[in-house]
DNA sequence: GTCTATAGTCAGATAGAC
DNA sequence: GTCTATCTGACTATAGAC
């Protein structure tokens, strides 16, 4: 890849929307991440995107690594926070399998980039740095609720599943695999494709096909920085 | 990402089998390209892994990217070929969706770097090259096969799916994420990686538990750059 | 808060000896 | 076929003017 030509300058879009230079850095780099990945993309890359110079990216960002890290912190808190609150008042294993899966293929639709970087970065932050061992522990801490809801689920005879932890990984795929094809103006509706993924959920876990609980998308986390679609 | 370095030399392992600096420059490549990423990776790694220097790699390379595009092209052209042989004497869609899923795993949980390559470093062959125009062609000639299949086994009535582009996409990313987290020596045998995948999409595509073809390992494509667990 | 200028490093790729 | 040495350019990050 010799050119590293943005393409779309963020400039225009971004103005008249917010002009805090943290957020305008911020859409800037989740684009370009997720479009070039990490290491293809320069402090200069996000500097042109929206008309700044190189040292003036530094005045508000200590360093590139800080700043993916910072992308990966907030979408992982988002992203934990949101399914606490989804789950909140949902008892049933079935109902919380169904809004695992429905949130995540949500998250994953609405904020494609960013969750192309938190899915795909990891391993570009520091190996044995804080920042890094704190992304680790908190993709841990969500996967802990599909665990928590599938072995519920087997205990409570609601689920019969050969081997839970293949079970979870499928279904996860599936989820996150979402922001690499998803489009808004595509084929499918998100209800359809949360529908659809969580039919097959159920069919993986051996539930019988029924009424189960639906995504709020209203309570999924609104992220400044995802880029708009341009 | 301060720190560059590969943590293993290649070359014990290497010496003894293959002495060829094509395979051995190709090994180190997908070992680094899939831990680092191709943009994190520098021709003077793949040397430091083999024990050669920056400008012997050029006597065998002509360049970092067309690297890449050898990778990717041998890597696309194995899993059409072994896809081809698979299927040849399947007529069932149930045995055909089934061998896809099974075959497609199983690819990405014996040659996890190379797989991990092949899907996630399209980004990284310049837009618009031959390079990258032939291995999207690649990848949509593969493809096909899951849509015949899926084609086919709705025709005959032998699935019922309510839309086949977000069925194909869920359980191509089910196979696909098997190279994040497969380990050889882990809970799992690939036997029943492959066999519980399969449940699963006979379950999405509401077809009945029933015996189906089992992938044959012994034609699935054999990479002799595909790194050692190291 | 944004700029110009630059320090210091390292990249991909090549030349030419052996 | 592999080496040493080097070219040319780009990178992250900083210093200091305005």
């Amino acid at each position: 890849m010799t050119e590293r030509s943005v393409g779309t300058t963020l400039e225009g879009y971004l103005t008249d929307r917010d002009a805090d230079a943290r957020v305008r850095i911020r859409t800037a780099a989740v684009l370009l991440f997720a479009r070039q990945g990490y290491a293809a993309t320069t402090i200069r890359d996000l500097a042109r995107a929206i008309n700044m110079t190189n040292a003036g990216i530094y005045h508000h960002v200590s360093s590139k690594e800080a700043l993916l890290a910072d992308l990966m912190r907030a979408g992982h808190r988002g992203l934990i926070d949101s399914t606490d609150r989804m789950l909140d008042g949902a008892r049933r294993p079935v109902d919380r399998l169904a809004l695992l899966i429905s949130s995540l293929t949500a998250i994953h639709a609405l904020n494609p980039m960013l969750t192309r970087v938190m899915d795909g970065e990891l391993r570009s932050l520091t190996p044995g740095s804080t920042a890094q061992d704190e992304i680790i522990a908190l993709r841990d801490a969500y996967e802990d609720h599909w665990r928590r809801a599938l072995d519920d689920g087997v205990s409570a005879g609601a689920f019969r599943v050969t081997d839970r932890r293949l079970t979870r990984l499928a279904l996860m795929s599936m989820c996150t695999g979402t922001s690499e094809w998803y489009r808004p103006d595509g084929d499918s509706t998100l209800e359809q494709v949360c529908a659809e993924f969580v039919a097959i959920g159920l069919a993986a876990v051996r539930a019988p096909a029924q009424a189960v609980a639906t995504c709020d998308f209203s309570l999924l986390p609104a992220f400044p920085w995802e880029p708009p679609n341009v």
